[in-house]
DNA sequence: GCCGTTTTCGGCCCGACTGTTTTCAGTCG
């Protein structure tokens, strides 16, 4: 019998083991390719398709990068949920060390050198240590040193307790299917920022309407809770391992409507929705909508409740108090893109660059996605750790994305490049390089620290180089990771607006950059976007999905989007290909 | 630790930036 055997682990949980021996191999000083391989493997399973618990030996074993060893290691994780060899490592350097080592500028070498010379074994005592100027005294670190561990440390308590939107929407999505089981009659949804899809989340909510009491027994009893918070009839909290906590609300099918509006929020749309109800002698809450003598007017559903209000149902992206009930109230409510819009991807990688799958197997990937074109876009020489190409490679890696897009009958694959933007403005490759092309995006993905007007002049300069067709990834921020980089949105836009360049909203999870914000400043000032995935594997074509959710907060229409038009179309609509541009 | 029409040893990705330094180590991507 399994019955006793504990669950098997998720291909995440599994790679972050591995992650994690490969942290602390580092710690160590050990072998740097033994470290790669861990890292490798911990890539290769979080991105495998099936779940590698269910695996044998043989099939681990035929993944690349995964030998006898590392084989032998991912099913003592799955089956056990720990490694021997972690447990070793971890007599040597405490787990919360591990914490340090993820701080922003500290790698194994200066965290090894905390942890011999000053002890420090946690981020207290690296807090500690920073205040006190005691890091300074140590060799190679100084004063300056001492204060961005500080800034790190700052921007990581400001990040605590919140997750990506893709890995929020995962576990919510779990915890949603769990409880449909145990409530097979009832409506159970997720609501709150994952239900808005803001970039990121913190405490998921879950709202089931028409549930027996007991679906809050089945909450708490979930596996991977590592905390129950509280435990009532209709309201429980917990706290799951992963640092996510996660709230239950359970009401009657009659409050559905009015539940679902309030816990979705935000708070500043449904303040304003509040005083639009106070406005008429109403009182809206999560109950329903009432009038003096607590008679209920609406509630059962969420489009009743607009509608008594005066407006259109707004799709939970907009709720935002950004302008949506104003548009609500006078029929302006933007017709937002869908998934489906979206015809092309112009921005990917291969295994000429950093990629890991090939021109060929890419391709397929997007035709079965039901894509009608894509660009492969490698990157170019200075991004040497990404094995970038040269002007030559450029070139060829072209010529064999066009003779593939001959073969192929209503695909078509355009030969382009993500060209870096080197700190002064100028572009990594030549000119006529460039101008070969069939599509250029460019990046900046180094000197992220510049100040605002270098970095805007060094943008604008990209900008208005007659060969770059889209800016990608404007500010190079990585979610609870690393800040935006200083640039004036503004000043670019109105630069892309005035070249005909479009920007770029990129799909990737931890990215979504531009922001909601700056794509709706960018699309209100007339200029055109495009929704990227920047895919380096197969999988990640569908991340799609967070860019169209990031278009839609950003109140965009499939007009707006230049990859919604078909391919003839969108070529013309390029920089490159305009008249007069 | 992985991999091999160079098969069981000896390669495996490296340039820019920062802060510390006077020539470089550590981190990042």
């Amino acid at each position: 019998m399994t019955a006793n055997l504990p669950t098997p682990l998720d291909n995440r949980a599994i790679a972050r083991v591995l992650t994690e021996i490969a942290m602390l191999l580092e710690l160590k000083g050990d072998n740097p390719f033994k470290i790669r391989a861990y890292r490798n493997g911990a890539d290769v399973v979080a991105n495998a398709a099936e779940a590698v618990a269910s695996l044998d030996d043989a099939g681990l074993r035929a993944w690349p990068g995964i030998g006898k060893d590392l084989a032998g290691r991912i099913r003592e994780i799955a089956l056990t949920g720990d490694c021997g060899i972690k447990r070793e490592l971890l007599t040597e350097f405490p787990a919360t060390l591990l914490d340090v080592m993820r701080i922003q500028g500290l790698g194994p070498k200066t965290v090894a050198m905390l942890h011999k010379e000053l002890r420090i074994t946690s981020l207290e005592d690296l807090a500690l240590a920073a205040r006190s100027g005691r890091i300074r005294a140590l060799k190679g670190m100084g004063a300056k040193k001492e204060e961005l561990i500080l800034r790190a440390l700052e921007e990581r308590q400001r990040h605590a307790g919140r997750h990506k939107l893709d890995r929020a929407t995962e576990v919510a999505d779990s915890l949603v299917a769990y409880l449909k089981q145990h409530a097979p009659g009832a409506e159970v949804a997720a609501v709150g920022s994952v239900r808005r899809g803001t970039d990121t989340c913190g405490d998921l909510d879950i709202l089931a309407a028409g549930a027996d009491r007991s679906l809050t027994d089945a909450f708490v009893a979930y596996p991977g809770v590592e905390r129950v918070l509280g435990h009532g009839d209709t309201k429980a909290s917990i706290l799951l391992q992963g640092g996510f906590q996660a709230d239950l609300r359970c009401v009657t099918p009659d409050q559905r409507g009015a539940a679902l509006q309030y816990f979705t929020g935000s708070k500043a749309h449904n303040i304003a929705l509040r005083d639009k109800a106070l406005e008429r002698g109403w009182k809206l809450n999560e109950y329903g909508l009432f009038d003096p003598k607590e008679q209920p007017i609406a509630g059962t559903t969420e489009e009743s409740i607009y509608r008594a209000l005066g407006l259109a149902w707004i799709p939970p992206e907009l709720r935002e108090n950004r302008g949506e009930l104003e548009a609500a109230a006078s029929g302006a409510l933007p017709s937002l893109i869908e998934r489906s819009d979206l015809r092309g991807d112009l921005h990917m990688h291969t295994t000429e660059s950093d990629g890991r799958e090939s021109l060929e197997t890419m391709v397929r990937a997007a035709q079965e996605r039901g894509l009608e074109y894509i660009a492969i876009t490698d990157h170019s020489k200075s991004l040497a750790m990404a094995n970038g190409l040269d002007e030559t490679r450029t070139l060829e890696n072209a010529a064999k994305a066009r003779a593939l897009s001959k073969t192929l009958k209503g695909f078509t694959v355009l030969a382009g490049v993500e060209c870096d933007i080197l700190p002064d403005g100028s572009m990594d490759l030549s000119d006529d390089c460039l101008e070969a092309l069939d599509i250029v995006v460019a990046s900046v993905h180094s000197a992220l620290q510049q100040d605002e007007a270098d970095m805007t002049k060094r943008v604008i300069k990209a900008i208005e180089h007659p060969s770059v067709d889209i800016i990608g990834h404007l500010t190079g921020r990585m979610l609870l990771r690393r800040d935006a980089s200083r640039v004036n949105i503004e000043k670019v836009i109105d630069a892309a607006k005035a070249n005909g360049v479009a920007m770029e909203i990129n799909s990737q999870p931890h990215r979504l950059d531009l922001c909601d914000s700056h794509a709706r400043l960018a699309r209100d000032r007339g200029v055109k976007l495009v929704i990227d995935t920047d895919a380096h594997e197969i999988h990640a074509l569908g991340y799609a999905r967070w860019g169209v959710l990031t278009a839609r907060r950003a109140w965009l229409g499939k007009d707006d989007v230049l990859n919604t038009l078909p391919v003839a179309a969108f070529r013309r609509a390029l920089r490159r290909n305009r008249v007069g541009a």
